[in-house]
RNA sequence: GGGCGGAUAGCUCAGCGGUAGAGCGGCGGCUUUACACGCCGUUGGUCGCAGGUUCAAUCCCUGCUUCGCCCA
């Protein structure tokens, strides 16, 4: 063996070679899957066009990747695919960033859809490889030939089967309602896609409203406060509460919209030279001002400023309650760019709501504008700093707003129910978990929306018919079908016509990764005719669904996990698995989460180069399940040298095994040979525990402190003494002694193996796999250690007498420590020999530690135990016993001449 | 405002009814033929605050302070 372990040469060997084995392939013919063991894995498929890798994203798949190795140990057949997630809005804002598009136009030029859909294919194809990259090098052992990706047409087909599956089931609608919108990507989004923004300050807006006075001669006006003074001339209502003394009697009050009586225009003249055009504006005669109803209504705070509340179409989702319940009118002054459509206020006309104002920290173009025309008019009374958040689109930042427009939509608000069940089916780990899920299913406030106004994406199987406006779907055996590039195969279904004309719209991408369980396991294949041969991704394996475990980040929760549980329970009246394993964030040294976009990440093909992907996977390994973890490149480099003490242990054990043909003497095993054969049994018992909770980061503290401090600090040390010349040990011990090393050495790296896959499998393959005649081909597919009859023979659990601290084993390593404090203690080296130990205890103790007494004198590099010594001796108590030691040093050889 | 999680040694974190643990760091030793990327020894804490339950509380309960996250 080389003294030095090199993972720069080591780690991409073994991933060349594991590919060749392929031993991380899928094999639904093993016995392992014939007797019902199969455990399929569902990781979250990146978005691989944001290009945004950090050791985040490692720390999450290395945490899942743990638990797959070691369910592939404990034998079961393991599916684990890799996906990709690279249709839909996020990709396509990155490709619009990174090639600076904005709508629809590409460095001045016009970007047809096909030109635009094939950049994002592009990007995702680079994406995609330098994630694979990533995940081979840090050793995944997923089966790469199932990848998918969600834009790929067997991911594309189940999305649309999908889509008919719940349009015959009832569950989808199309309705034109208020809807969450995105000004900035000009799209309509689900509540998932929202995400509250930080606090700042968003004035608020004291605006008078002056009393229609045709409904009353005593009340002159109306005040209310607003933060979104822009909208006052889309208000519909003023509402009060019921019970409110100032308003209850006004039932018939009327109260004028501000500036709705303007009449406003813009005129152009064309400068001359270099004169730009120029526009002004000239307002005509007022006009009668626009009118609105005061309505009483539980929802307003009679408390809050006069009791009176704006409604307008649409500020918020009150406004939409408020809208519905009281049948009011609907006045929409935004378009689908966030654009506002006020013509006869030509100052405030064509503003947008997501572009700050210039020399405004507050406001937005739209707001700056409009507060200047209702100061001017004499409508704002007061303005005052406000702290609130703002809901804001989660891929853009962009403040979203409502606009009405038809989608189309999976209801989901009468299923609260039956999915909070399916909630508390699924297993949670770690349980608290579950809350957040719940949470978020008891404040289900909108259908699922998944109609996206955009263009990368999966395409909706729907024509609509021109004469009668019925949509026509495509038939399942027709998918996948792209309605844009094609005309619909059939007449319309309901009039005959021949005129019809594709839904533009594409889906919300999660319509498509809601479905990775049913994807891996072909669903849409399910019924074909058996027989058929067809590529290894698309034949069908209903045997994998559910799949065993979900591997996600909390925060997707609502997103990722809800929509998954939600599509199961309708398709197949299932869960997609059985248990949820849920991790937590990777933070930088601070405690931020690590993001791209913050600039506080690190690479993590840098730490890879720098310290091995198995010193970045312990890393990973050291957050406990569903907590956050901070990157240290100390808890790095900790990694690096568990590797080089395991390389070097191994090393040493090799020093005397080399050349040993196992079994040919009767070994006769020492109090310490039992003893470090428990604690191994031990520890493998405790990880195994551990791995089955999917606690991975205790798994490893078991394993990591039997190695270090049992193994290494105190075995090999106690042991060094039977290969030695002169040595007062029998053959048999030292037979017992190489049983220990081979099987300690072998255990203790398969208890690894699942977090450092690159030294095992070297040390395996250098050190252990000769000693086996029927060697596994890789440690990766050896035997969990534990359960195996021979591991329970070879390390039974001895000597029960041995209780003084718990065990012979902690006995004898407290009589060890002793010596040692006392060697400290008088200054002498680990190095030289003692001519004694002295020893005070009573004949009780005396008679427990007998058995212990070769080995500890070894250890101990002492000739001689003597009972009893001079009260003088510098006395070390022995932790937790009724005995002392005291060390005489041999004395010093005279130094050669 | 509601919910969830955290607050333990200088730092990062385990532990979660029976007189506090690890790694890193600090200090002092040791060239002991596996390893100085090491070994040995050692130093560090009224376990956020205040009550309560219990023979016994870091651990259970209540309230508070504070940090993070999720949702309004």
């Amino acid at each position: 063996m080389p003294k030095n372990y090199d993972h720069l040469t080591v780690e991409p060997r073994w991933v060349a070679q594991w590919n060749q084995w392929k031993i991380y392939e899928y094999n639904p013919e093993s016995a392992a899957a014939k007797a019902g063991k199969t455990y399929a894995i569902d990781t979250p498929p990146p978005y691989v066009s944001a290009a945004h890798l950090h050791t985040g994203h490692a720390m999450s798949y290395s945490q899942a990747e743990f638990v797959i190795r070691y369910k592939r140990m404990r034998g079961h057949e393991v599916f684990y695919p890799m996906g990709f997630d690279d249709n839909g809005l996020p990709t396509e804002r990155y490709v619009e960033q990174k090639y600076k598009i904005q709508k629809g136009k590409m460095a001045g030029k016009d970007i047809s859809r096909k030109e635009f859909i094939d950049l994002c294919l592009n990007e995702t194809r680079e994406g995609a490889a330098v994630y694979e990259n990533l995940w081979r090098s840090l050793g995944l052992s997923v089966d790469w030939r199932m990848t998918y990706s969600t834009i790929q047409p067997r991911a594309v087909k189940h999305a649309q089967q999908s889509f008919l599956d719940l349009v015959k089931k009832g569950r989808l609608e199309r309705r034109e309602d208020p809807i969450l919108w995105c000004p900035l990507c000009a799209t309509s989004l689900a509540q998932a896609d929202v995400e509250a923004g930080d606090d700042q300050n968003r004035p608020m807006h004291e605006v008078r409203f002056p009393v229609d006075p045709a409904t009353s001669t005593t009340v002159k006006e109306g005040i209310i406060e607003t933060t979104r003074p822009e909208l006052v001339t889309a208000c519909v209502a003023l509402a009060c509460h019921p019970d409110d003394k100032r308003y209850g009697k006004l039932k018939t009050l009327k109260f004028q919209v501000p500036l709705t009586d303007l009449r406003g225009e813009l005129v152009r003249t064309e400068g001359e030279g270099d004169a730009a055009a120029t526009a002004t504006i000239t307002y005509g005669p007022t006009g009668p001002f626009r009118s609105v109803p005061l309505i009483f209504d539980e929802g307003v705070d009679p408390e809050f400023g006069s009791g009176l509340m704006m409604v307008c179409t649409f500020g918020d989702t009150e406004d939409i309650a408020k809208w519905r319940n009281h049948k009011l009118d609907t006045v929409l002054i935004l378009d689908s760019q966030g654009r506002m459509v006020t013509p006869t206020l030509p100052e405030l006309d064509g503003k947008r709501v997501h572009v700050a104002a210039k020399g405004s920290a507050v406001y937005n173009e739209a707001r700056f504008a409009a507060v200047e025309l209702l100061k001017g008019h004499g409508y704002l009374l007061s303005v005052k700093d406000n702290t609130s958040r703002a809901s804001l689109h989660e891929r853009c930042s962009t403040p979203v707003e409502i606009q009405v427009a038809p989608q189309w939509f999976i209801r989901v608000l009468d299923l609260k129910e039956p999915l909070l069940k399916r909630g508390r089916e699924l297993k949670w780990y770690p349980e608290f978990m579950r809350e957040r899920y719940e949470q978020w299913v008891e404040n289900l406030r909108w259908d699922w929306n998944i109609s996206r106004q955009r263009f990368y994406g999966v395409p909706f199987p729907v024509w609509f018919c021109n004469a009668c406006q019925t949509p026509n779907f495509a038939q399942i055996d027709e998918l996948p079908v792209d309605p844009l590039m094609g005309a619909c195969p059939r007449p319309c279904t309901q009039c005959g016509s021949t005129d019809l004309r594709p839904e533009p719209d594409v889906m919300d991408t999660w319509m498509t990764s809601s479905m990775t369980p049913l994807i891996n396991s072909n669903w849409s294949m399910w019924n074909d005719k058996p027989g058929t041969e067809r590529p290894i991704q698309d034949q069908p394996r209903p045997v994998i669904y559910p799949a065993g475990v979900r591997v996600q980040a909390h925060e997707i929760i609502r997103t990722w996990l809800f929509y998954t549980v939600a599509k199961s329970h309708l398709h197949t009246d299932s869960l997609p698995w059985k248990d949820v394993m849920i991790s937590g964030w990777g933070l930088d040294k601070q405690g931020k989460k690590m993001s791209k976009r913050l600039g506080n990440f690190v690479e993590p093909g840098e730490i890879i180069h720098k310290y091995s992907a198995d010193a970045l996977r312990y890393w990973a390994a050291g957050a406990s399940l569903g907590n956050d973890l901070r990157f240290l490149e100390d808890d790095v480099k900790g990694g690096k040298r568990l590797l080089t003490k395991l390389w070097n242990s191994t090393r040493f054990a090799i020093l005397y095994l080399n050349g040993w043909t196992p079994g040919q003497v009767q070994e006769t095993p020492t109090a310490a040979d039992l003893g470090v054969r428990a604690r191994v049994v031990e520890a493998a018992l405790q990880a195994t525990e551990a791995f089955e909770g999917y606690e991975y980061s205790k798994a490893v503290r078991a394993a990591e402190s039997l190695f270090w401090a049992d193994w290494c600090d105190n075995y090999l040390e106690i042991v060094k003494d039977r290969f030695k010349e002169g040595s007062k040990f029998t053959p048999g011990e030292v037979e017992a002694a190489r049983q220990t090393l081979l099987q300690g050495t072998w255990t203790i790296l398969r208890l690894l193996a699942p977090v450092l896959p690159f030294i095992t499998e070297e040390l395996y393959q250098l050190a252990v796999k000769g000693f086996f005649a029927d060697a596994p081909l890789s440690i990766h597919v050896a035997d969990w250690p534990v359960n195996e009859a021979h591991a329970v023979d070879v390390f039974a659990i001895a000597n029960p007498q041995l209780t003084l601290v718990g065990s012979g084993w902690a006995t004898l390593l407290a009589l060890v420590s002793a010596v040692r404090t006392a060697r400290t203690a008088q200054k002498i080296g680990g190095g030289r020999p003692l001519s004694a130990v002295h020893v005070r205890a009573d004949e009780a103790a005396l008679a427990q530690i007998q058995p212990l007494l070769k080995d500890w004198l070894a250890a101990s590099r002492a000739e001689a135990l003597v009972v009893g010594g001079d009260e003088a001796m510098d006395w070390q108590e022995v932790a937790g016993t009724a005995i002392a030691v005291a060390i005489v040093p041999a004395p010093q050889e005279p130094a050669a001449a």
